[in-house]
RNA sequence: GGAAGCGUGGCAGAGCGGUCGAAUGCAGUCGCCUUGAAAGCGACCGUAGGGCAACCUACCGGGGGUUCAAAUCCCUCCGCUUCCGCCA
């Protein structure tokens, strides 16, 4: 694979020289032809007709040469970390645990009960309007949802990331040069008409922000927290955790995401999870981290870390957040460079990590609920819900 | 959605088949002048790819075409502006 890759450069560089050569001769040949008059003239432009055709010939083999080379390099996945685990989905390694699952002397309710007694969702309205794996949140849901998210932006800011609000809807370059319309594009949504793809992530979004740019990385990486709505078909999903919110077509979240000096990625990775563990104490549920195994990687990342919240009706750690380490994968796709010491451009290396979504709201209810049926609202989240301190279930009129 | 116009270097803005990688102004860099600064004067000053280098190639929104030759002509896509229509 790599001998071809690297066959294919060769092939596709001495196409270029070559093609270089020929464009020099012909344009030294057409500042010639005004001066010249007569039969020399006409000798001139038959030379030229002839460089013509032989140009363009070059011109094809290039962009040929370029293209296979190209599509060959498109179709790697990224290189994988030495340390990551190899296997597939079960075959992660626990990083460290966070707090003892919680226990209760009580029959616990799951988080659609939950949100069903306080009037924080609507599945059967969401399935009528929209179809299954479709909700929607009502009141405090909602409320709870903007508080949440609201606090990841808070932190972000305090962190120094630049907040945005994306476009959800992107361009195919877009989202192939983000690694999503690979092996799993059956996961995304396309619209047809438009040729454009709503995104699953604002790193997507985000990615594409410097797309072609070369970027003044002097001052430290590019860090951005993006809240989007984001968009699922979990085609291949089917009779998995279909009861509430866990896994839905469409959820909000929001996202860090950074530009960096390759060789300041993998710190950047570890730091990217500090500020995931540091929302997560804001919810104070126990959770776990793990290194995500090579085979559950996708194609863009070189590694990656899952924080996973316990979920106490599932007898389970459930994903809430994903760190990945792309490297230059998005980059090279996308055209984003930076200055070296040198000033010469390179490419450079990008990563994203969840700061919250609306899964969220899954461990919050279920670790934080009382067996009154009621809700303690973690500390940290109060100011953003209002000062809400206990959700208590609707009273049936 | 309909009509018209426009996309040129960090910015502004000429050029509209060859002498154009592109005038000019601003910004920037260096030098002179000055106690210091401003002003003034002089020189330099786009980007990327390849080569040890001299140098070569590409780039005037993207792609394609016409031509010996395209920033300049044609097609197409994208974007912007203005007017009309519609509308969160």
């Amino acid at each position: 694979m790599v001998d071809k890759l690297l066959s294919l450069d060769t092939s596709r560089r001495s196409a270029i020289a070559a093609a270089d050569k020929l464009r020099a001769e012909q344009k030294a040949l057409s500042k010639l032809i005004p001066k010249a008059s007569g039969e020399e003239r006409a000798e001139l432009l038959t030379r030229g007709k002839d460089l013509s055709a032989q140009v363009k010939a070059a011109e094809v083999e290039q962009n040929q040469a370029s293209e296979e080379f190209d599509q060959l390099h498109r179709a790697l996945p990224n290189l994988v970390h030495p340390d990551a685990p190899v296997g597939g989905e079960d075959d992660f390694t626990v990083v460290k645990h966070v707090g003892e699952p919680t226990k209760f002397d009580f029959e616990p309710k799951d988080h659609l009960e939950l949100m069903e007694s306080f009037g924080a969702v609507d599945m059967a309205r969401g399935a009528k309007v929209s179809g299954s794996r479709f909700y929607f949140l009502t009141g405090i849901g909602a409320q709870l949802q903007l508080g949440l998210l609201n606090m990841a932006i808070a932190q972000a800011l305090e962190n120094d990331f630049v907040p945005m609000i994306t476009p959800s809807l992107v361009r195919p370059e877009i989202m192939a040069g983000t690694g999503f319309l690979g092996a799993h594009d059956s996961e995304v949504y396309r619209l047809r008409d438009d040729d454009l793809f709503l995104v699953g992530t604002s790193e997507v979004p985000l990615a594409g922000f410097h797309a072609d740019e070369i970027l003044d990385l002097s001052d430290g990486p590019k860090r951005y927290a993006g809240w989007s709505s984001c968009y699922r078909r979990e085609a291949g999903a089917a009779g998995k955790d279909t009861r509430g919110i866990i896994r839905v077509h469409q959820f909000d979240k929001v996202e860090m995401f950074v530009y960096t000096r390759p060789e300041d990625a993998e710190a950047e990775h570890q730091r990217l999870l500090g500020w995931e563990e540091q929302m997560l104490a804001k919810i104070d549920v126990p959770y776990r981290v793990i290194d995500t195994a090579t085979g559950d990687l996708g194609v863009s990342a070189h590694r990656k870390f899952d924080c996973e919240a316990w979920v106490p009706t599932q007898d389970a750690y459930r994903e809430l957040t994903s760190t990945s380490n792309c490297t230059t994968f998005q980059a090279r796709r996308l055209g984003i460079r930076h200055r070296d010491q040198n000033g010469k451009p390179q490419i450079l290396a990008t990563l994203n990590g969840t700061l919250a979504t609306t899964r969220w709201i899954v461990a919050i209810l279920e670790n934080h609920q009382l067996e009154d049926g009621s809700v303690r609202v973690p500390e940290a989240l109060r100011p953003f819900v209002g000062g809400r301190e206990v959700l208590t279930p609707l009273v049936k009129k």
